[in-house]
DNA sequence: GAGTGGTCTAGACCACGAA
DNA sequence: TCGTGGTCTAGACCACTCT
């Protein structure tokens, strides 16, 4: 069942997108837009919301929305899954793992992972058939064995995991800075030692809250950029000191 | 004239931060609240909607909010503002004007700004006392005046121009990736050429989606971090091919 | 089956922008 | 002043979770 405001936002969108309201026009009023879909103007809003939350869209009170661009931000899921953000964005992709132990939770891996044996994974990722990504990634102990089920090419972890054992990844949080590269992060990716890479540390939670994952993943440089599109009156995205802030 | 709703939000918000309501608890039910504020549903979804878009709480149909943190993510003005930013956190903070000049439009810069002249400023920002964050920003012509009216250790360029012109800097893209510190760079932030910078480029532009600025802002490696909260069903961001993307 | 959040309606009043 | 989006109400039905 797709709800009605999800096919007018579709509709609106698929509008914006073909150039029937290009960027900078007005889009019709709300009173317009419920009386041709013939819908509650209610119902108009939770789709130009959508819309809104996309970043193709902007609002003030008193007067009509604007059109502000054509390009799309995306899901949760392809921030979250490098397969899935691939696969969408119509690249080829590999990856496989190149090492896994079981060891207890250490330093403030109880806190994040709960405490007890967590599963390391180091996992190397491959974009256009160049490598890009090397991600280090801490599963909680209760889902080791599901993790250690899987091929070692396997190419979406996070949609295996979802068909093996239904574990939903539901909300995360994420911290992107930038690192040198050390002797290994060169050695996989194929730069230079002290080279810069970009890193996404998160931590990933399953619907209840329960911790699932905490990984540390780092882009060779020029391979990938975050987008972020946003406004005032939504609020995506914080800076916060890093960890070697008063480091020299 | 405070919302309803943003009452409700900033008294709820205030419960999950004194601990009230716990991580990992559940949240009141919708009618609960109804009951207990004296509004209709409608207006406690908007003010738990606020909460889910600040990451505290998440919810599923059919089971209760469940609280995920106890960490806000903030506005668009502290990811775009450095003074907001560092004010609104407590940090000490400075910055100054290193060159500016003008210059004609070129490149993709007609596209993104208009084209003719535009302004074109350097400026380095230091958070407790130490060099962190190099700014080269271009501002299109129409704002250049209002721009170099500013004192050269101005602190917060955005709301500087608010005050002076009434400018409002509404909706921002932005692209996060590392770079290797040019010599400049590496001059003015005190590192080493070639070590990795945290680099954020972004196009501003006010509520009509009239282009302001596009700034390419490097922060030293350690310094800041970017942090995202995010979850199924909210978009903040995407990954993106970078520039170098098939260079080796 | 009871409870909960998700969707939708129909109507009201207000704050703000633009002419 | 008038049209617009922002807020709020009161009620309905549905999809889903939990036990």
């Amino acid at each position: 069942m797709v709800a009605r405001y999800e096919r007018i936002a579709d509709e609106l969108r698929d509008e914006i997108l073909s150039g029937a309201h290009p960027v900078g026009s007005q889009l019709p009023s709300e009173a317009e837009l419920a009386g041709r879909f013939s819908a509650a103007r209610g119902t108009v809003r939770q789709a130009v919301a959508v819309l809104a939350t996309e970043g193709l869209v902007g609002s003030r009170q008193g007067a009509r929305r604007i059109v502000l661009g054509r390009t799309r931000s995306q899901s949760f899921a392809e921030l979250h899954s490098f397969a899935q953000w691939a696969r969408a964005n119509g690249y080829r992709y590999g990856g496989r793992v190149i090492a896994q132990r079981r060891r207890p939770a250490s330093g403030s891996e109880p806190a994040r992972l709960g405490s007890g044996e967590v599963l390391e994974v180091l996992r190397l990722r491959s974009l256009e058939d160049e490598p890009v990504l090397l991600e280090r990634t801490v599963y909680a102990g209760w889902v080791a064995a599901a993790v250690e089920g899987l091929p070692a090419d396997c190419e979406s972890v996070t949609e295996a995991l979802y068909e093996s054992v239904g574990l939903v990844f539901a909300y995360g949080e994420h911290l992107i800075d930038a690192v040198p590269a050390g002797a290994q992060d060169a050695r996989l990716l194929g730069v230079r030692r002290g080279s810069p890479l970009l890193r996404q540390r998160r931590v990933t939670t399953t619907h209840e809250g329960r911790p699932v994952e905490s990984s540390d993943d780092r882009y060779r440089a020029g391979s990938v950029a975050f987008s972020i599109r946003n406004s005032i009156g939504a609020n995506p995205l914080v800076r916060e000191p890093g960890d070697l802030r008063f480091e020299r």
